[in-house]
DNA sequence: TAGATTGTTAATCGATTAACAATC
DNA sequence: TAGATTGTTAATCGATTAACAATC
């Protein structure tokens, strides 16, 4: 995933593991939908499946929050849905800004998702003087100056970012001095926050590279093992090769011809990453887009 | 994180973990910003510092593609940036299409983070026939229809699904059907797919969700702990209270008021979470958009 | 050589899972 | 009671981290 908080110790909060808080909206949604059929009771093994995970970690992560089951029976429905809002906080409104009105950030103040579990959009803020005024999900964006009136005004402790990465930074600290202390940032970049400060990350190129990864290595299965040696193996000092997998040797091997550690432009081989990355700009490009209100 | 790989056993890839796996974007993209400023090497305490992580999880993390630094001298950048990038298979072509352009899937096509790393968006296609033929990010929208052609003539292996809910799981089956065997699923729902095909999760609810959980807990450090007990403590059977942390004994005891274990809608109390929830409809609610070409 | 920094070890920690006693 | 299912234990597995010998 990559996802992942920063800064603050993978605290265990009043003994819930991250994991399981991590799993709890998910054991929320299936049940919300047992729910809404009307479902009175479920058994550990019909959620797990529904939620996709398996039986005993789901009765495991239920204990943490108490005993809320019933032996030979199952879980009542209606009741779990109760404690584990109220374990995540959603049976109290929380006010959200939104930092970037580009595709993302229209997409998300667009988003269903935010209003029905206790999220409101409190307000839109972008740094485009064109944008300002403009409707996007029935909210008018506001100028960025006022970041900080509107945070403090609408007691916001909860900043989604999705300004490209350049800016990401400066917005984020500008949330935090105004009392934000939860972030969710989109930004392709790392930010930095005091201590106490949750960071969130959801990065849609990670994500994809993450997939990558494992698509090539079942087309690899197939095709043997992708891209041949270039050089023999024995090219290799025999005390290096025992160490290394077969493939990672053969990269050795050409980095070997190419003087290993020496600093400076060797440049990167045949089909190497590109330089100059368009996506760390951020999300969305340049191009701010506005919604149908 | 909300976001997980559903099936597929945690497969140890060609020996390298899967928590070694998500980070090795992050090291490419900190790489890839010192590579534009053409620093030459990096040491694993300043890579790590850059990339947000610990520099013995770094240099750990790097020993499983090989021994690609140099004893005091640290790592040559465009060298780790090739190999980081061919593990990763990102100095190959990967065509991917993206399903249903509403506000999300729009947004992800203007995204630059993807045709900068390999990721091509070969096609975007949606069920609206009033949406087919308008063109989002310079690309055509094609009808849902073609989707089987559409995989099969781009030799397609990655999708991005951005549909409702309700459709996610059956443009999946299509898609794997026609020989997608990743996918990138923004729909807050669970899809199954049969194995060998990976599925990574996208869920902008569930890390609010999880934020908030870390949110009420910081609010709560400082006024004691929040919503007091309904009932004393005594109201429960001595056997119960005895394994229950203190918060979760008092709702315990509001259940064995209602009589714990019934079936049916004892309803939930006070401001419990909405049933009937737009969120599920997909991330994008159904106002499909189009950004300007 | 002396200083710097990697690559690896080993200890620790947290998460997962099967199995089953408790109990509805 | 008999059957079902929870809550918990204990074993296992994977991930993190500090420390340091190897070595540039």
């Amino acid at each position: 995933m990559a996802t992942g908080r920063t800064h603050r110790p993978a605290t265990r909060s009043r003994g819930i593991p991250e994991a399981t808080v991590a799993r709890l909206p998910l054991y929320l949604r299936a049940l919300t939908a047992l729910s809404e059929r009307s479902v009175p009771t479920v058994s550990s093994e019909e959620l797990a499946a529904a939620a996709g995970v398996n039986s005993a970690k789901l009765r495991k992560d239920f204990s943490y929050l108490g005993s809320y089951g019933t032996r030979g029976v199952g879980y009542d429905v209606e009741y779990l849905v109760y404690q584990i809002s109220r374990e995540l906080g959603l049976t109290q409104d929380w006010p959200v800004v939104i930092v970037g009105i580009g595709n993302l950030g229209a997409a998300l103040a667009n988003y269903g998702g935010f209003a029905s579990r206790g999220f409101r959009v409190a307000a839109l803020i972008d740094a485009d003087p064109d944008l300002t005024g403009r409707v996007v999900a029935g909210i008018p964006v506001q100028h960025s100056d006022d970041l900080e009136k509107i945070v403090e005004e609408n007691g916001v402790s909860i900043g989604v970012i999705t300004t490209p990465a350049g800016v990401a930074q400066e917005v984020c600290d500008r949330l935090v001095n105004a009392g934000v202390t939860s972030i969710l940032n989109f930004a392709p970049t790392v930010l930095s926050v005091p201590d106490g400060v949750d960071v969130r990350k959801v990065d849609l190129s990670i994500e994809l590279q993450i997939l990558a990864f494992h698509e090539q290595r079942k087309a690899g299965e197939l095709a043997a093992d992708a891209p041949l040696p270039e050089t023999p193996a024995d090219a290799i000092p025999a005390t290096t090769r025992q160490q290394i997998p077969a493939e990672a040797a053969a990269q050795d091997a050409a980095r070997a011809r190419r003087g290993a550690g020496s600093a400076g432009g060797t440049g990167s081989a045949k089909g190497a990453a590109k330089t100059k990355d368009p996506a760390d700009q951020g999300p969305d490009g340049d191009v701010p887009a506005v919604m149908p209100a």
